[in-house]
Parts: structure tokens; sequence; C-alpha cells
DNA sequence: ATAATAGTGTCTCTAAGACAGTATGCT
DNA sequence: AGCATACTGTCTTAGAGACACTATTAT
């Protein structure tokens, strides 16, 4: 479940099947385990074969496995799911078996059908992306090395589709420990007064935590 | 990955391999899938061909998949790990394959070498549990049906393996909104002032957390 | 009497929540 | 000039952290 923040929206990577079951139905990127492979080495590597991506360089997490009789008509197949987070790419130009793989807005996926139960894996999957954000400083993982506080707090806001105050989220991130390193940079070029540039800090967990319930 | 607090400790159902891989060795319970069985059904059994117990009646959570290469001699074995956690049970009385059975403390069990990676399976289920006590009311599943205030620091403490402040920690759960339901019942006959009974209340989630950094 | 557990109250401090105006660049 | 984004600061409030003593029972 590869998500990206883009043209202002939370979109999720899918592609059109073009083999039956579920043929011409959207459906999660994904392949099976090979010989000799951790199961975190097959996630890696289907990310990528459909979007040439360095699977090592992104954010990768397990979320949960599907494996309950039915949902696949060919058999009993075992699904892991993996949580991965990128910046906003380049268009997905994508590897070999890209040729049908694009970006689709994440709410949109949810109310239609998807292919197989594939609509619960993202519904989990994008749980525990919004639930990361308020624990951990994973946030960075959807800018580019370069950000701004604004261009994180699009993230949050994106994400959690709620609106957060600027003046608190400001505060927050910059008195959190480790999120945040200055770059020492301002961004140019943009309308409007250029803004610091940042790129992630150290802290891998966010102290204290930002809870969406909080933030309104 | 069944723990309980039992005689002031931590302990985890394990049980003594009677066949090779790992003959004689300590491994968690567990067993395998059935056609036409959900993956948390198996678990349900499994938990009551072993112990006896309802599993529907238990808290009962996925953890996590495992499922290298090489982690089971006899091939490529994926095993999906649940949480379950029980109040202080009768004795292990146990059901059909649970001559072997018997509860460990979860420390010891994580400084000598159980079978297969059951060690990680341990310990990243144990971590679950330390957290699930931070976000959630759970920590009364380890608890009978009515418990003092008193029983259910002791459960923080000693998931935890911190000491807490009595005080702080009763204002906390008692303001921590269906969290506890009084009982109007006092436990008499044991030493000591009597406390007041509580059971479980409504609230799934604990609202504000009760955070393990915090409490020191 | 003593031991053991339950229960009560206050001060401090951190950090979130609400809120408006100024600064600096682009077009 | 107008627009867009960045940045600054204060008051209030919720809730955690630290801390000591009294109350009620069994033995």
């Amino acid at each position: 479940v590869l998500l990206t923040v883009r043209d202002g929206k939370l979109k999720v990577l899918l592609m059109k099947r073009g083999t039956p079951p579920f043929e011409g139905r959207k459906a999660l990127p994904g392949g099976f385990v090979e010989e000799d492979e951790s199961i975190v080495e097959t996630a890696s590597r289907e990310l990528f074969e459909e979007t040439g991506l360095d699977g090592s360089q992104l954010y990768l997490e397990q979320v949960g496995v599907y494996a309950d009789p039915g949902r696949d008509p060919r058999g009993r197949i075992v699904t892991v799911s993996y949580l991965a987070i990128a910046p906003n790419l380049p268009p997905p130009q994508a590897g070999p078996e890209a040729t049908s793989a694009g970006w689709y807005e994440v709410d949109d996926s949810l109310a239609h059908e998807l292919a197989f139960d594939h609509e619960v894996i993202l519904s989990d999957a994008l749980e525990r992306a919004r639930s990361r954000l308020e624990h951990t400083t994973i946030a960075t993982a959807f800018c580019d090395e370069v950000f701004t506080i604004g261009d994180l707090q699009r993230v949050y806001e994106i994400v959690w589709g709620v609106s957060v105050d600027s003046r608190n989220f400001r505060r927050k991130v910059i008195s959190a420990d480790g999120f945040l390193e200055d770059t020492g940079d301002k961004r140019n070029g943009v309308p409007g007064r250029p803004g610091t540039l940042y790129r992630k800090g150290a802290a891998k967990i966010l102290h204290p935590a930002m809870l969406r319930s909080r933030m309104l």
C-alpha cells in the first residue's frame, strides 16, 4: 500500500488488473514470494518492479495478514500487507509490470470496489498511517528531502483530513526534539514569503505525540 | 501468545515440544489452519484445545506475520501471531494437547532460547501488549470480573516493569471515562482496608492515554 | 498492636487550545 | 496593488509529576 500526497490529495498506487479474477478492477500492487526471500524483501522487490522505486530507501512497515478462506477465488491465498510512504514522485514511469499503474485518490478508492478484499487492506493501512503520524516522525516521508513547515502541515491535514492551526503546529514541530533539522536555506521562486527549509531530523518517535483528537 | 499475570509476575503459556524439530524446547502454542477456517478462528480454536479456554471470550489481536525462509527447518512455514490476554486462571488443567503446557515468566523465556523464532514473536507480542496498556482499557483483561484499583495498578506495574504512583494512578483511572464501572461492592476477607470493587467499563480506548514515559 | 491495603488533596509544570496581526516574497 | 505564504506571541486550560498522611480491615 504505497501512499503519497499529490495535488493536495492523498493518493494510493493501484493497478488495473489485466487478468482474471477481478479483471479490469483496480487492485493494490503485489506479488508472490520467491524462494529464499524474506517477506519484506518481497514487498521491496514488488515495489521496485512496479514503480522503479528503490524499496530499501522507502519507509516500509508490515500492517497485517489477510488469509481468510474465500478472499481469493483461486484458493487460499495468504496476503501480507505492507505500508509504504513516498514523497511526490515523478509521474509513475514505472518498471516492467507497471503499464497499468497509477495514482488514485484514497477516498475514491475506498468508496468504489477494489479487487479481492483490497478495500479492507487499504483501509487498515490508511489507519496505520494516520496513527503513525501521531506517534512518529514519519510524516517527513511524504515530503521531499527538504521541505517547509507549511509542506509538513499540509501532509498532516491531507492524511488526517482535518485542518490544523498553523501557529500551534509550528510551535509543536519546532519544539519536538529531532523532528526537523534546519538547513539554513530558504525556499525561493514561489509566491509568498520564503519559508525556511528543513530536512528530517534523527528522531523516529515523536514525543510528546501529536494527537489527532487535539488538533482541530 | 497468551499472557497473564500470576504470582506477581507476567507469564506466558508455553508448551514443551514432544517431537522434532526443537524437541524438548519450549514453544508458543499454535497449530495449523484448517480448511474453511479463518485465521482468527484458528487462533481461538488452538487456544481452546490447549487451555480449555473459550477463545471467543478472550481478548485476541493479530500482531504480525513471520514467514522468512529458514525459520522452520521443515520448510517455509507462515506463522500469524495473535496476542491473547487472560486473567489469573485456574491452574492449566488444559485440553487434549495440553499435557506439556504451563505458565512461564516472560523475562526468563526471553532470556532462554525458545523453539523456532518464538523469542522474537514473544517479544513483539509483549511490546504490543505494553503499548495497548497505554492506549486502550485492555489492562482489565488481566483482571478477574471484579477487581480493585490496586489490582489494576499491579497489572500496569508488572506488564510495564515499572512502579507507578498510586495517587496519580487512581486519579487517572477514575477520571478516564468508561474505564471502570463501580459495582458498589467492596472486597472483604483480605488484609487491609477493603477496596472498592469495579468491573470493566464500556470504553475500549483510553483517553487521554496513560503513557509509559510519564508514569515513573 | 501491627501489618497491609485503600483512600484523600495540593502545588507545580508541561504542553495543548484558541486566537490576530505583521513580514516578505511573487505576479 | 494584491495575493500568497511565512512567521511571531499571549492567555487559558487540561492533565501529568511529585509528594504525605489518614482510614479501615485482618492477623
